[in-house]
DNA sequence: TTGTACGCGTTATCAA
DNA sequence: TTGATAACGCGTACAA
């Protein structure tokens, strides 16, 4: 249309120079003419180019959110495998053999293009992305945001607002009178895990606003022990007078605190709010013993980190420095058509 | 790999017969060693023919809900125009010039491939849908379903739970004692939705399996009257004693009861319940004067109907008959989240 | 500074 | 019944 090759076309597009200004007037017309945009598609079929990204998280040997994560994985890894692009998962433990920083170096050596991380242990994690950092590579954090070292973007949820919601959540009939209202913090270092700090502060502000908040008390206490063995602390927890709700901030350790609660009496005038739709709880949130999960798309975060590095990485497209996904409440009766849903 | 040529392997994978029992064997024992995949992208460059999809849904001028479902439209005739699929968006009045049968037959005139359907006038519709079925045309509805005349696909909601969802987020501390529910159709005729029944079955439902039912009474109405001159029955309904909580069962005129409920000193104990995030119900949400607001995602139905069509149609791939949303609680604490967030 | 030629995986057409 | 070949929109290597 404008008259010149491809060639030159291509030159113009992707401003590579050695081009006359009157050539390149000449394809800027046009290009506005018919609001050319580039096929994406197309373009991928052509290239040889092979893109390399190296998934990071924790093992998720006894932990269902992070099992749930890493199905969202294989889920990208065939969504993208048509582009040329493989996704590799590296587990870490929290120390020995497999620690982060080990597996970390190891996966450098085939030198990938970018990285999707889910950092745990802040402290770990840390040093590895400041190497990262330095010699240029990108990565994408999910799960838990550490803004200063710069993430290409930050996949999650706003923390805070999980917390607010938790409580609105709580805020039922039976808060109506003297109450106590427990958050618990089960099996993270708090000290690592400052993001649990922001799911309290923002439970507590709910409560700020509202009409008897002099009746209510929030007590917040952490359970850093094996899951199995918490047992005999929530039957103390219980025996508490005028409990009214539990908040537990992870996903972790919901089950079992369900299950003591479902033996409990008072079970039917205590809340329980809790994270994510793993098969445990979602037994309990079936007997009513759990009230609401808040949904945390373990599955969605890595799929979406992954393919914002590929739109960006491949198709050199502007992706969000952060896209926070939306708090799902999920109840007994709405929990069918979260579970049937294709979009999910 | 097979020792045959692309056109023969081509005619062994799309099954065009004129093959060799030999060379049939040879291919499809190379695609099961490789596990081979068809790569959809050079599929839909390599095609000569376009795609023209018809979407056939009610003038959208004064109500959000279908404004929403246009913009989806929108979003998906972007999403697809680089395959080759056109979308034209064809609007029908309830009667006169542009009812719905006129303009369906004028859409016919240019052959088109598929339609994507929503249909509100059952009755209008089941003539249409007979003739496109006749002709073999296929075509998904959304919002509404026929089941009787199989569509391709379906696209909705579970109805009869979504009012069982309505009314377990009713169910709060001001039903503790004598209470009295509303249930409003608004501004549809309900004989011909047939779906707002069922939502009402599910809401009624819900209370049957509750302890203090006894205390609980149902009411139903019909408000089927101009939008704008409701407010005078609105304001008999709220004098109503011991009246705790309104269902509207449409996302129609939830903004108008809201305004007269925002000015009733009873409002802080009287739970409204309603559909969708129309800019004006989000007003109201925003306020407290709305309490929940389940999620019908009308941007995102006909969107993930036209891509069922062109997956079907030109990619030749299973679709499911149902695909049924999750049901979305929409809080004043969890809006922010949902407004913000890119996977919406 | 510009143009040509090729390849990516697939479909479609035509000749053998 | 089979195979050769052009085309789709793009990136890239290389020749002019």
């Amino acid at each position: 249309m404008a008259g010149v090759s491809v060639g030159t076309v291509d030159r113009v597009l992707h401003q590579r120079g050695r081009v006359s200004e009157d050539a390149n007037a000449k394809v800027q017309e046009v290009l506005k003419k018919i609001d050319y945009k580039p096929n994406l598609i197309a373009r991928s079929l052509g290239r040889a180019s092979q893109l390399r990204i190296i998934a990071l998280i924790p093992n998720p040997e006894f932990d269902g959110y992070w099992r749930e994560v890493q199905v969202g994985i294989q889920q990208a890894r065939e969504e993208w495998s048509h582009y040329g692009v493989t996704v590799s998962t590296c587990l870490y433990d929290q120390e020995g053999e497999e620690a982060m920083e080990k597996v970390a170096l190891e996966a450098l050596k085939n030198n990938p293009d970018g990285f999707i991380i889910g950092p745990i242990f802040q402290s770990l994690a840390i040093p590895i992305l400041e190497k990262l950092g330095d010699r240029n590579i990108p990565f994408v954090l999910f799960n838990a945001n550490i803004p200063e070292l710069n993430p290409l973007c930050f996949i999650g949820q706003d923390l805070f607002q999980s917390g607010v919601l938790a409580a609105r959540l709580m805020d039922s009939k039976f808060t109506d009178e003297e109450s106590i209202l427990a958050i618990l913090h089960v099996g993270e270092d708090i000290g690592e895990s400052v993001y649990l700090m922001d799911k309290e502060r923002g439970f507590r502000e709910y409560f700020k606003g509202i009409k008897n908040n002099s009746k209510i008390t929030v007590k917040s206490l952490n359970f850093n022990v094996p899951t199995h063995s918490i047992g005999g602390q929530i039957e103390i927890l219980l025996s508490t007078p005028n409990l009214r709700g539990i908040y537990v901030t992870t996903s972790k350790a919901l089950g079992p605190i369900a299950s003591v609660l479902a033996k409990d009496p008072r079970k039917s005038e205590i809340t329980l709010v809790g994270y994510d739709m793993l098969d445990e709880n979602l037994r309990y949130l079936k007997k009513d013993v759990i009230t609401f999960l808040i949904n945390q798309n373990p599955k969605r975060q890595p799929m979406v980190g992954i393919s914002h590095l590929v739109n960006n990485l491949l198709f050199k497209k502007q992706i969000p420095r952060i896209d926070l996904f939306p708090l799902e409440i999920i109840a007994r009766q709405n929990l069918d058509s979260y579970l049937a849903s294709s979009i999910h």
